[in-house]
DNA sequence: CATTGTGAACACTTTCACAGCT
DNA sequence: AGCTGTGAAAGTGTTCACAATG
């Protein structure tokens, strides 16, 4: 979520919709699966089951990147992988910081599927000195002071920050002004960031609660929460919930 | 981003939009805050700027709810706390088992954000014997054999994999047999379950995949990488043999 | 009279269905 | 004959702008 983009990019043609480029991932990690198998070409619905899409949607976000199938047979998986990791830029190199050496970050350190896309763990920060100069998915821990230096030195433009919430915004602040222009933020909180920089976010406890919230569904598939109201009522007067016998007002 | 609900609810009125429900946990927090420093009213420009929507957004969003707010004033902090919850279905307990004691398996555990809304961590689950035994969190690690007893003994509904790739589908069919109907997916690979199971999908590598595409954007303005084609021409490459071409498709 | 609640307009995404190529 | 590529239709989500109202 939260992309900056707010003005159309202009450009022409250069359009790719961002659920498209949300799902690319996905369609290149089936593909070099194939690609391992030596799998030579790949039909739509093939290579949609294996994305966990459906085709018409697949062929659609491949239309695009341009035509690259042949009608008749598929897509050549080979010619496939390349065109969506240079489409993704993961032909070149991105070095990437980690703030916050805790669990989540030496797991991130640690995680694989990282290193092999062209992402490179430039540095691991954190200020708690019990950390600094241990060793983390072999490679040592710096400290968060010298954040500026290392982000300047390595050309880093992504950052991921996985440190407690408290702290995130002021690491998110300097981040930017060192020049990281995107942001992977596991911290449950809002960042701001100025124009033209990236903020991702990856909240666990908010997946969860949209978990619950279709559980929930599923449960009281006829005992949905009787109607129940206010612990606490608004404010003077009695509102009005959607619930209860009041007909349906949902618009077309 | 996957919920198996394919089908309308159909149930009248009873349809929050799936975009709204992804952001009600947003509110929560932002609200929380708020009570917490005891902020009676907050106006849905505040609360949205807070949440880090607009609030235009927000308030079509509780609309889906009721009319939960008093116009020329704003809402009732407790009160929407309380509404929202009860409507992610966080007035109740949701057990859940988290499979894979790794670093992200133990940084979840350790993850307060957790246990403060309505969930509970019933067991962590890992099957290597160095693991199990072990306390991590405050809770001690039990062996993978006894998934199916302990989420039936719990009740447990709602399962987090965080196991490499390899054996996520084997683990998502025994919880699913076991009587889990919600999984949290970290795991790089497309689950397959059957109908009535809702599985959301953590992804680290694919997120900042997304950024690069954005950052490589960034970086090149004008030289958008120049219109480059092929390192192989499309389908130069003789494709599959005649005889048995192996269809791909990922085993379920 | 500040602020909510919401139709209506607009924008984006998915799905359909089939023409067009190989 | 088989499969891609894509307009057009349908569905979902966002924003606008203002009437309703405490």
């Amino acid at each position: 979520m939260a992309t900056g983009r707010t003005h159309r990019p202009a450009t022409r043609s250069r359009g790719i919709p961002e659920a498209t480029v949300a799902r690319l991932p996905l369609y290149l990690r089936a593909l070099t699966a194939l690609s391992e198998r030596s799998v030579p070409t790949v039909s739509s619905e093939e290579l949609a089951t294996a994305a966990g899409v459906n085709s018409a949607k697949l062929r659609k976000d491949f239309s695009y990147l341009g035509s690259y199938g042949t009608r008749g047979v598929g897509y050549d998986v080979e010619y496939l992988v390349y065109q969506i990791s240079r489409e993704l830029g993961l032909t070149q190199d991105w070095p990437v910081v980690i703030v916050g050496v805790g669990n989540l970050g030496a797991a991130l350190a640690n995680y694989g599927g990282f290193a092999s896309r062209g992402f490179r763990v430039a540095a691991l920060l954190d200020q708690d000195p019990a950390l600094t100069g241990r060793t983390v998915a072999g490679m040592a821990v710096s400290h968060t002071d010298d954040l500026e230096r290392i982000v300047t030195e390595n050309g880093v433009s992504i950052g991921v920050i996985t440190i407690p919430a408290g702290g995130a915004q002021q690491v998110c602040d300097r981040l930017v002004a060192a020049g990281v222009t995107s942001i992977l933020n596991f911290a449950p909180t809002v960042l701001s960031v100025p124009e033209g920089v990236d903020v991702r976010k990856v909240d666990l406890s908010i997946e969860l609660q949209i978990l619950a919230f279709h559980e929930q569904r599923k449960a009281g598939e006829d005992a949905v929460t009787p109607a129940a109201d206010l612990p606490v009522p608004p404010h003077t007067t009695p509102r009005k919930g959607p619930d209860g016998d009041v007909p349906a007002v949902m618009p077309a």
